[in-house]
RNA sequence: GGGGACGUAGCUCAAUUGGUUAGAGUACCGGACUGUCGAUCCGGUGGUUGCGGGUUCGAGCCCCGUCGUCCUCGCCA
């Protein structure tokens, strides 16, 4: 071992070290100095030591005279107690300090563009992070983020190696497929013209590993798609994706339940309550207006179509004549927290709905002995009073009600309830909420291509029950999905799959595919389903996504060590990047 | 592709709504200080107000264009 090499980590000293000679290495986190006698913090991602410069060697207080932030840094010296009463408790190593006797500058460091220590929330523009990743992933929070992130990993790979799981790679460089998303491609040097996908996910093939009779497989695997970014998402990201044979859901929920306990175990210590809550699908929209509730607060949905059409109002009667719906929410206490210009047309609220396609909303300021807003006079003072019972309202309440289609209206309300509810601070944001959502119907009818689509993915079983009408009723077919959901977030989807060649043969014709494009496509799996495919079923788990909720932050990049930005760049290396002409025209590509 | 917010010192922000020399905190540099720990105190350096054009006696502020960042709608089976 070199001289300077580490005897201990800057987060491992305590006072049972005390009279040891030891050596740290590390980054200076903090540097405090006075004429003979200088403080250091040194830091590494175990934490950080105080380390004392007081020598009279010229030498060392010339060396430590001469330390800036972010220098690397070895030193040995004494552990010794801090003078009595100078105990810092809130450091874990707070009792001691190393006494330097010996030190050596690593390497030096210019004043760095960011700060790495981290108080109050001046935390530096986010691009400005990203340029300098490296800097500010020493910044605590980051590091206990991926720690927390290899833990989860960690145990996923525990829990499911404990019970048979077998992680299986599955390839990068695969077949574009189409429907779903965009697919990043990659041209073919040996096939001019030819071109290979990255996966969205690894679904088929983790279905031909069922055939293959891997009847427990698991991968934490990359996905990549080409679409656009959102807080919650960017072009690459992680699953765990899991796949088992002869199962239905309940076998799949089992499983997924006990690895959600144990994730929230070993990386919070929290205990979460099983089984999980389950909702279907059509109560979701028809509750929440989201197929992704957030549980931790009510508000719900009160559908009030038949008492608009009765009322005096035109547009509520066309409306609801025309299949559409009216509903509205109950905002308690909040007549008084909106003024009524943010609640008219152009107004906040109103526009922050309008922008899931509703053409306006309606409310009803509760008082107590009578409603204002403008609808009370379409509403005879009986039908005010129903009105006033349909959502439980009293004095001091505000009602927002949407007419509309209705997936405009639960599109509309489900995202005017999330955002009221943290406008309001409806909930307790350090608090967690998990249940199924299942039930889903197996196809949605696309207006614009004017086709059936299907809402999961097309290799998603329908019920046994529904096989029969399934041509002749598509709308009816109810699917054996599920998504799991937290806090208002998808965190995973799954389903179990078909595996009779006939049925998929069927799905594919009902999406609209010939069936000459189905075996193009999709051939081999038709005839991988043909060669004794088991019955089999599995989930993909957004890894992000669960590593955001377990280190309480609504952004991906805070999860991922070096994110893109929200065009899809990254900002470090400046990729993506022009390349050589050489390159390209090996490639057969101008 | 559409909408919104933003861009001022290395970093985080301000500038009385168009008015004199663009300020503060922090960082950085120098000085003081023998127990600091987000050290403190004193002093100092630091600006093409993203970029280009325009209006004006005068623009950080208004207008047009452009580049960039974040959020969002569409999109993400």
């Amino acid at each position: 071992m070199a001289d300077w090499q580490r005897t201990h980590t800057c987060g491992e000293l305590r006072d049972t070290h005390i009279g040891e000679t030891v050596t740290l290495n590390g980054w200076v986190n903090t540097y405090r100095g006075y004429n003979n006698q200088v403080f250091v913090d040194l830091r590494d991602r175990y934490g950080l030591t105080q380390v004392v410069f007081e020598s009279d060697a010229p030498e060392l207080s010339q060396l430590a005279n001469s330390l800036g932030r972010e220098y690397v840094l070895s030193v040995t010296g004494k552990v010794r107690a801090r003078l009595p009463g100078k105990d810092n408790p809130k450091l874990v190593t707070g009792k001691i300090e190393v006494q330097a006797e010996k030190a050596r500058v690593l390497n030096a460091c210019p004043t760095p563009p960011i700060e790495i220590t981290e108080f109050g929330n001046e935390l530096a523009n986010e691009d400005i992070r990203l340029q300098y990743r490296y800097l500010d992933l020493r910044r605590k929070t980051l590091q206990d983020t991926l720690i927390m992130r290899h833990k989860l990993c960690k145990t996923i790979r525990d829990y499911l190696d404990q019970r048979e799981f077998l992680e299986i790679e599955t390839p990068l460089l695969g077949k574009s497929t189409p429907e779903g998303a965009r697919d990043y491609l990659v041209p073919s040097r040996l096939y001019h013209g030819e071109w290979y996908a990255l996966p969205q996910s690894p679904q088929l093939y983790k279905q031909l590993l069922m055939v293959a009779g891997y009847d427990k497989y698991f991968q934490i695997a990359r996905c990549l798609r080409d679409e656009d970014t959102r807080a919650d998402r960017q072009p690459e990201f992680t699953q765990l994706d899991l796949e088992m044979s002869f199962v239905e859901m309940d076998d799949i929920f089992k499983v997924i339940e006990g690895l959600s306990v144990a994730i929230f175990e070993k990386c919070l210590g929290i205990a979460l309550p099983t089984p999980f809550q389950r909702m279907s699908y059509a109560e979701a929209m028809l509750k929440y207006g989201s197929d992704k509730p957030d549980l931790r607060f009510g508000m719900e949905i009160v559908d009030i179509s038949a008492l608009a059409a009765n009322s005096e109002a035109k547009f509520f009667q066309e409306i609801v004549a025309a299949g559409g719906v009216v509903r509205g929410l109950n905002v308690k206490g909040a007549a008084a927290k909106f003024s009524n210009s943010e609640l008219k047309p152009k107004g906040k609220i109103v526009e922050f709905a309008n922008r899931y396609g509703s053409k306006g909303l309606s409310y009803v300021k509760v008082e107590a002995d009578k409603i204002t807003g403008g609808l009370e006079k379409f509403f005879t003072p009986e039908a005010q009073k129903e009105l006033l019972t349909a959502f439980n309202a009293e004095p001091g309440d505000l009602l927002l009600i949407v007419a509309d289609k209705e997936a405009v209206v639960c599109d509309a309300l489900g995202a005017l309830r999330g955002h009221l509810a943290s406008l309001l601070k409806l909930f307790d944001p350090k608090t967690f909420n998990i249940l199924w959502i299942v039930d889903f119907p197996s196809f949605m009818r696309d207006e614009e291509e004017n086709r059936w689509v299907a809402l999961h993915h097309p290799f998603t079983s329908p019920r046994d029950e529904d096989l029969a009408h399934m041509e002749s009723d598509p709308g009816k077919v109810q699917a054996k999905a599920y998504d799991l959901v937290m806090n208002g977030y998808e965190v995973g989807g799954g389903s179990i799959r078909i595996h009779s060649p006939e049925v998929q043969s069927r799905v594919f014709s009902m999406l609209g595919m010939p069936e000459e494009d189905a075996k193009a496509r999709f051939g081999f799996l038709l005839d991988a389903l043909k060669f004794g495919a088991p019955p089999h079923g599995g989930i993909a788990f957004g890894l992000d996504r669960w590593a955001m909720m377990l280190a309480g932050t609504t952004n991906i990049r805070d999860v991922i060590a070096f994110p893109k930005n929200a065009k899809a760049r990254d900002v470090m290396t400046g990729a993506p990047a022009l390349v050589d002409k050489k390159q390209l025209s090996d490639l057969g590509i101008k």
